[in-house]
RNA sequence: GCCCCCGUAGCUCAGUGGAUAGAGCAGAGGACUUCUAAUCCUAAGGUCGCAGGUUCGAAUCCUGCCGGGGGUGCCA
């Protein structure tokens, strides 16, 4: 990408100071630019002299010669920079920043490389094949999505999006607790609801799941089952309501899912691991490595001998004899990176899993596993409002807003877009009635009105038979022309920071800042023309009005969102 | 008690070592014989929670404090 250009100059014109002896050779920091807010700062900006004017000095006194300045040593590696068809002119500026200026001539020429390459101009060789699994949602099994699972899904569906375009093989999964204590409450409640459907005077546990839904289960399969399961005694109940209930959820997940668009791949049982004999496998294995001791009638992980800031281990079987939940994690692990050969696997949590996060890598490293190969990326809650008010979701009252209540409401593209547009760490306020709004106040539909103004001009450019194949980009001259493709080369830099720091919410800014980008050269500059004389430029228009819808319908579909062709 | 995250314009948020801190919305003023006005332009709006420190340079890194949220050995 460019900026990886533009730091391969300036790095090329230090090393070319120091062999010619323009510079001391001293050792030098990797090279970072960065583009300047203000425009007579340049296209690109280097602070690097500034950056190594103590080493220099440091050296030239040893040498003893004179001190040197950090705009000198500006001047000095602007004028060593090879030649190259990428920028127009170089200025030094106080304290010691080298300004970069980027050849309009060959910035107006990108248009017709992205109109030749479409999307892949964007796309960078990242993943290079690796093998990347995203575990994500992945809630209980015990009921419909709440909308917090939404912002899971939109992120780690994104992450997924940014990864699988830029050279990874992805491979999506949702882990399904589907044993432990909450499942048998689950498949106990379900029980009693199918008997209450017959009349029967029974109560769901106190501890139950009082929620609505857990009806429709019930009379689900009340109408698969009829009353053929009403003769069943609890102990016999239970099991069968268990997986009945799993099926009618997981169903109901996987079609919540699609209407986010997002499809998962693999939907991974934990009960599996128990089924396959991994558990039992990790756990001689620790047992082997002198992992597990006995204390309080549990079997304890020695995590502390892993965790060197720690002294605190984590219960492996409970004193109930039923293994803890990070035994399942152990096992789970091992299954994706030994048993399924990942390169590396990405987690997506929230931010109230945050100890169970810190307590992975012990684990991984008793695998011998390199702690490396799994990120755990931790997001914050979505709390819901409407005008203002917030709206309480309480999961004991059986109160919840469901995913695909709030979707209904407010679309999946604004939906995705607003969740999308927080980082991580940020709680996020969702305002129901914000989002719904169809009007300037929403940011979604000013991105999407962007597209549907771009398409809207190629397709009125096809009715007329241009053919703009062939065009003359040089004419391309116009500040906001200029400022449209610069914008549109920040989209790879945009990408690979996203990935680096997982960190889909730079996408929304990008996309914005896009479009309106866009808007202005729309306002300023006229397309299409009936007059003869204006052809050519309209043909060197149509390609970056073509390169834009390009960067616009890949920047919508990193975030899953719809590219209309009008609105 | 200890650990993690957040605190930036009236509101919602970007900005994770560069120059004069940015968008959107709201509020003020202006522009439609339009390739889609769901638009554009102009002006206004700030002790970057507070106090120290590191650095040529700090909203950004470190320490302490204040305020909000979360977590804290057998639920996942």
């Amino acid at each position: 990408m460019l900026q990886d250009q533009i730091i391969e100059l300036i790095t090329q014109a230090a090393r070319k100071a120091q062999k010619k002896g323009d510079l001391p050779k001293t050792a030098l920091p990797p090279v970072t630019v960065n583009r300047p807010k203000h425009a007579e700062q340049g296209d690109w900006s280097c602070a690097l002299p500034l950056q190594i004017i103590r080493d220099v000095n440091n050296a030239l006194k040893e040498r003893g010669a004179e001190r040197s300045s950090p705009l000198q040593i500006a001047d000095i590696i602007a004028k060593r920079l090879p030649e190259t068809p990428l920028l127009a002119r170089t200025e030094v500026a106080k304290p010691g920043f080298i300004n970069m200026f980027l050849n309009p001539a060959w910035l107006a020429a990108q248009a017709g490389e992205i109109c030749q390459s479409g999307a892949d101009y964007f796309r960078l060789p990242l993943g290079q094949g690796k093998r990347v699994q995203v575990e994500f949602v992945s809630a209980n099994p015990t009921g419909p999505l709440h909308f917090g699972g939404a912002r899971n899904a939109a992120i780690g569906d994104t992450l997924a999006r940014l990864l699988e375009n830029n050279g990874y093989i992805v491979q999506r999964e949702y882990y399904i607790n589907d044993r432990g204590t909450q499942m048998n409450i689950f498949a106990e409640t379900l029980w009693r609801r199918y008997q209450q459907l017959f009349g029967l005077s029974v109560d769901i546990p106190d501890d139950g799941y009082p929620g609505a839904y857990m009806i429709d289960y019930a009379r689900q399969i009340q109408a698969a089952q009829g009353d053929s399961l009403l003769a069943l005694s609890d102990e016999q109940a239970i099991p069968r309501f268990r997986e009945l209930g799993l099926a009618a959820v997981t169903a109901e997940l996987a079609d919540d899912l699609a209407m986010m668009r997002v499809f998962f791949d693999n939907w991974f049982s934990e009960q599996s691991l128990y089924e396959d004999g991994t558990f039992e496998h990790i756990n001689t294995l620790l047992r082997e490595q002198d992992d597990l001791y006995m204390k309080d009638d549990a079997v304890w992980f020695r995590a502390s001998r892993y965790l060197p800031k720690s002294d605190r281990d984590e219960v492996f079987i409970r004193s109930n004899g039923e293994p803890g939940y990070y035994a399942s994690d152990i096992a789970y692990h091992y299954n994706k990176f030994i048993t399924r050969g990942f390169d590396w696997v990405i987690n997506v949590w929230a931010v109230d899993h945050q100890n169970q996060a810190a307590r992975m890598p012990a684990m991984l490293k008793a695998l011998h596993i390199d702690p490396e190969r799994l990120t755990i990326v931790l997001y914050d809650f979505v709390t819901l409002h409407r005008g203002g008010q917030e709206i309480k979701i309480s999961k004991r009252s059986g109160e919840l807003i469901t995913m695909r209540e709030v979707l209904e409401e407010v679309g999946v593209d604004a939906a995705r877009y607003l969740l999308l547009s927080h980082s991580n760490e940020a709680r996020i306020d969702f305002d129901i009635e914000l989002a719904v709004a169809q009007n300037n106040e929403n940011p979604v539909y000013y991105v999407q009105y962007a597209h549907a103004r771009v398409s809207s001009i190629l397709r009125k450019a096809r009715e007329q038979a241009i053919d703009w194949g062939e065009a003359d980009l040089s004419l391309l001259q116009d500040e906001t022309e200029l400022a449209l493709l610069h914008k549109m080369l920040q989209l790879p830099e945009v990408v690979a920071e996203a990935i680096e720091r997982f960190s889909p919410h730079l996408l929304p800014h990008y996309a914005l800042d896009l479009a309106r980008t866009f808007t202005k050269f729309y306002d300023a500059c006229r397309v299409l023309s009936n007059d003869p004389t204006d052809a050519a430029l309209s043909r060197a228009r149509l390609q970056l009005v073509q390169a834009t819808q390009i960067a616009l319908a890949y920047s919508l579909e990193l975030m899953g969102m719809n590219a209309p062709e009008s609105m």
